[in-house]
DNA sequence: GTCTATATATCGATAGAC
DNA sequence: GTCTATCGATATATAGAC
């Protein structure tokens, strides 16, 4: 371990990454509008000047929480794949991203609700790449017909996304029971379009 | 006309309503985030103390816009009632929902993604009145069995909300298409919701 | 009801030392 | 790669005059 052993004066190994999560815990703490800077820097111990050796400007410190959270997103949508029949599995889709919203909030917040430049940031259009690869589990339904395929699974995004804003928002109140809540209700909805997708076209 | 013809030296016979103006505008062009009081006063042309005498502060005027956002929103929801079948009548309800999203986009931020604490502006949580209204249609629907319309009509609620967010947040483009795509899948989506409710308990 | 003036705070960002 | 120091901008909010 040649570096690893710095100690000297400064503060981190990997200021960079501490820089992300005090920013994932100012978020959490304020909300998207309350996070600055300079209060992540103080939460860190080092300078409001040392976060531009690694950040062009806040909205980049931003973005990387974003891109963070586009991976979270994924990793807790893909745990949901490979059993049971394709409907199951995407009524627990569903299930993951209400849950993401509900456990993850900050993250989703960046994701989300941070305003970002997406011509700026492309690398956030990817946040639908998780539900893009469940897009075959919709092709089994369909079988064969690729555009009520399409049709299907922009509802199935649309309404998932739903429920979790409604949830972030506090439209099934704020209890433990409101992640159950509205998991339970995007999971049945989903598999209502399921059900009803031939007025989908 | 007893005090219109005030003249005088100050600006505004309703500086109140001009503020709500101000800061509609000021959220189009920056976002919720980047509205301020003082920016806010600057526009009207009053200096950044006046506002303090109408509203306690900055959130305060935001709430506001959020309530003026409540009644166009119910506005535009119940201008789509009253002709056609039941199903019609919900998809339009999905379709004015969408175009609200677009066409009153700073209302909609502000009703949505202003981050106001709902316990202090306990009005805001009415901004599902409209909705409400249209339960009784949902009613017709499925005749007699309350715990079923509830479910549908969370459903129908949470997929309309889903595809105005997505639209808002430029997931369907940025041209005058996105609005029509939007509406037309949220349309095909609430009566697919509909016609698979039995999915839904 | 609005103004001027001001106190206070905080932030983003840069320059230059180490 | 981090620090100190600092500039400039902007915000919220209050006090007191008019």
């Amino acid at each position: 371990m040649p570096s690893t052993a710095k100690s000297s004066r400064y503060h981190h190994g990997d200021l960079k990454a501490a820089l992300v999560d005090a920013a994932v815990a100012l978020i959490e703490e304020r909300g998207v509008r309350g996070f600055s800077l300079a209060e992540a820097s103080r939460r860190v111990g080092v300078s409001a000047a040392a976060p531009y050796r690694h950040f062009a400007d806040r909205d980049d410190l931003l973005a990387a929480v974003a891109v963070r959270a586009l991976h979270t997103f994924a990793d807790m949508v893909a745990e949901e794949g490979s059993r049971d029949s394709p409907e199951q599995q995407l009524a627990a889709m569903a299930r993951a991203y209400v849950r993401f919203a509900s456990q993850q909030r900050p993250l989703f917040d960046a994701l989300f609700n941070a305003g970002l430049d997406k011509s700026r940031y492309p690398e956030l259009t990817r946040a639908w790449a998780p539900i893009d690869a469940l897009l075959d589990l919709v092709g089994q339904i369909c079988a064969g017909d690729t555009e009520a395929a399409d049709a299907l699974a922009g509802a199935l995004e649309a309404t998932a996304h739903g429920h979790a804003a409604l949830l972030r928002d506090g439209e099934y109140g704020d209890g433990p029971d409101a992640l159950r809540i509205a998991a339970d209700r995007a999971a049945a909805a989903t598999l209502a379009l399921i059900a009803g997708r031939q007025a989908l076209r």
